[in-house]
RNA sequence: CGGGGUGUGGCGCAGUUGGUAGCGCGCGUCGUUCGGGACGACGAGGCCGCUGGUUCAAGUCCAGUCACCCCGACCA
């Protein structure tokens, strides 16, 4: 056993760490917070880029790209914005290195000092919109729908792989709309599109929701959100959708002669998602064996393993699963067949368990001999024997159990873990002896929300947009509230 | 920024009262193996994070310094 997991009742967090790092996912780099991406972590997040990029597209959105650097005065002129980004931004002072003339390495050449300094992006509504002011003059170039695949960085005092990084890849949409209701209806458009990205492809439910001021997008007027679960019980903020106002486009001065000839300022939306969902992905679906994968996101869907002893014998496995291939590929599904000679079958067994390929085909000289082959999957670990003839067929529809076992599989544990609490006792003991969702009252006032967390650590994670209205009282002040909002420990 | 911890072959670690570095994994070659992480033989690989001090002698003691990791507060 080479690569020993950490269980989940052992340590959760130590076991997602030792996933990422011996699935191949990512490592810590020499750069305090950031990481590095492997191929086979990258190879995720690519199919999850490329879904998402087909998903924009198909709702009329562009791709675009914009400055790495941000000049510092844009900054300033959103104050909530700045405010909410100023403690976490990475700084260019300077252009030049020169040698030291103390003799050892480089040193920064206090000449080359910017007359004004660069911000590495954290987010970049600044310098689109300032942007967006030369773009726009009419209602007639409106709406604008720009999406921008990125590197942001945040100084996070914190940093954990894929979950909160100092520099993180994610997706920016930037639209620029004549009509507030264009504008909400975008946002709305947005989130749903994640929610359905969520689900059918990671395989993650979530739920859909509208932030409390607390917990608002720094400039935004509102921010709606997909919230999923964990499988250690806390919260993963998984994607985000603000509605702006004309917050930005008064701050960058971009308006628009409208319909009627008046003079009016833009309506704006931002939203994105990141290489966060990666450690969503990771930890809503793992177990103690390594990943799992939905089938959708798999870099390798089925993997082929032959047992042989004698290179003959491997010849005649190799000819079998040469007829086998092109019938899978031709379905679209993704196959390697390790014939690595120095790795024995056990070895590869757990290997490709531990980075989550959903099914495995085993083939050996018994399998040769009785025209069969061994089926597994990974979700379950369970395998079988079965016909090789029509093989193709069978995994095909295998993999779409899978994608919707795992799904499921989420959801009830999602479900079994959202817990309505109508005391302040009750609430506090849900939340240290379970965890997970807990649907209670709320006063509806940020002090009352502050005051929560500091006693429990819970936060807000969101209003749920779909839910009853229901007449009650704060679990916490006992002041009335027409409704339930979700409360948890969030990462 | 608080609290804890760690820096020794690629990785994970050991190293006693100071005496000039060892184990496991991995790696290379050869042979036997191969239906759940094989075994044997031989072999390659280390300024012990960095700086200074004590000493005949420092991985080990002292002082300083740097870096990283984990836990918290802050945050996608």
């Amino acid at each position: 056993m080479a690569k020993e997991l950490t269980t989940r009742s052992e340590n959760y967090s130590q076991w997602y760490l030792d996933l990422v790092n011996k699935a191949d996912l990512a490592e810590n780099s020499a750069v305090r917070g950031c990481m590095v991406i492997k191929p086979y972590g990258y190879a995720i997040w690519e199919k999850m880029q490329a879904q998402l990029d087909r998903m924009f597209k198909e709702t009329g959105h562009s791709n675009a790209y914009f400055p790495l650097f941000i000049p510092k005065s844009f900054f300033s002129k959103e104050a909530a914005h700045v405010e909410g980004f100023a403690k976490e931004c990475a700084i260019v002072t300077h252009y030049r290195l020169k040698n030291d003339p103390e003799g050892k390495g480089v040193v920064v050449d206090p000449e080359a000092k910017l007359e004004e300094e660069l911000i590495i992006r954290p987010t970049s509504e600044t310098i689109i919109w300032n942007t967006y002011r030369n773009w726009i003059q009419s209602h007639r170039d409106l709406p604008i729908l720009i999406n921008q695949w990125a590197n942001v960085v945040r100084w996070e005092m914190r940093t954990r792989l894929f979950l909160r990084t100092a520099e993180f890849l994610w997706q920016e949409g930037h639209t620029a709309h004549a009509t507030k209701e264009e504008a909400i209806e975008e946002t709305l458009k947005i989130i749903n599109l994640y929610a359905e990205f969520a689900e059918q492809y990671m395989a993650l439910p979530v739920i859909q929701g509208v932030k409390s001021e607390n917990e608002r997008f720094a400039g935004a007027v509102e921010t709606y959100c997909i919230e999923s679960l964990m499988q250690d019980g806390k919260a993963l903020q998984s994607g985000t959708s603000h509605f702006l106002g004309q917050n930005f486009a008064k701050a960058f001065d971009v308006t628009f002669a409208n319909k009627e000839g008046t003079l009016d300022y833009v309506w704006a939306t931002s939203w994105g998602v990141s290489t966060r969902l990666m450690g969503a992905l990771v930890m809503a679906h793992s177990d103690d064996n390594g990943l799992v994968l939905p089938p959708r996101l798999a870099p390798i869907q089925v993997v082929i393993v032959p047992i042989y002893k004698k290179m003959e014998e491997l010849a005649r496995i190799s000819e079998k699963v040469d007829e086998l291939i092109p019938k899978l590929k031709a379905k679209g599904i993704s196959v390697k067949y390790d014939d690595n000679d120095n790795k024995k079958p056990g070895w590869k067994f757990a290997e490709y368990e531990l980075k989550g390929v959903p099914v495995r085909l085993a083939m050996g000289p018994r399998d040769l001999d009785n025209g069969t082959v061994e089926l597994a999957r990974r979700d379950t670990l369970t395998k079988e024997t079965v016909s090789f003839e029509g093989i193709e067929t069978v995994v095909e529809k295998l993999l779409e159990e899978i994608q919707e076992s795992i799904y499921n599989k989420a959801l009830n544990f999602r479900n079994e873990n959202i817990r309505k609490a109508d005391t302040w006792d009750e609430f506090k003991q849900i939340l240290e002896e379970k965890g997970g969702f807990i649907a209670a009252h709320w006063d509806g006032t940020g002090e009352t929300e502050q005051k929560i967390k500091e006693e429990t650590k819970a936060t807000i994670r969101c209003i749920p947009i779909e839910q009853e209205a229901e007449a009650g009282k704060c679990i916490y002040s006992g002041k009335p509230s027409s409704g339930r909002v979700l409360f948890a420990i969030a990462y």
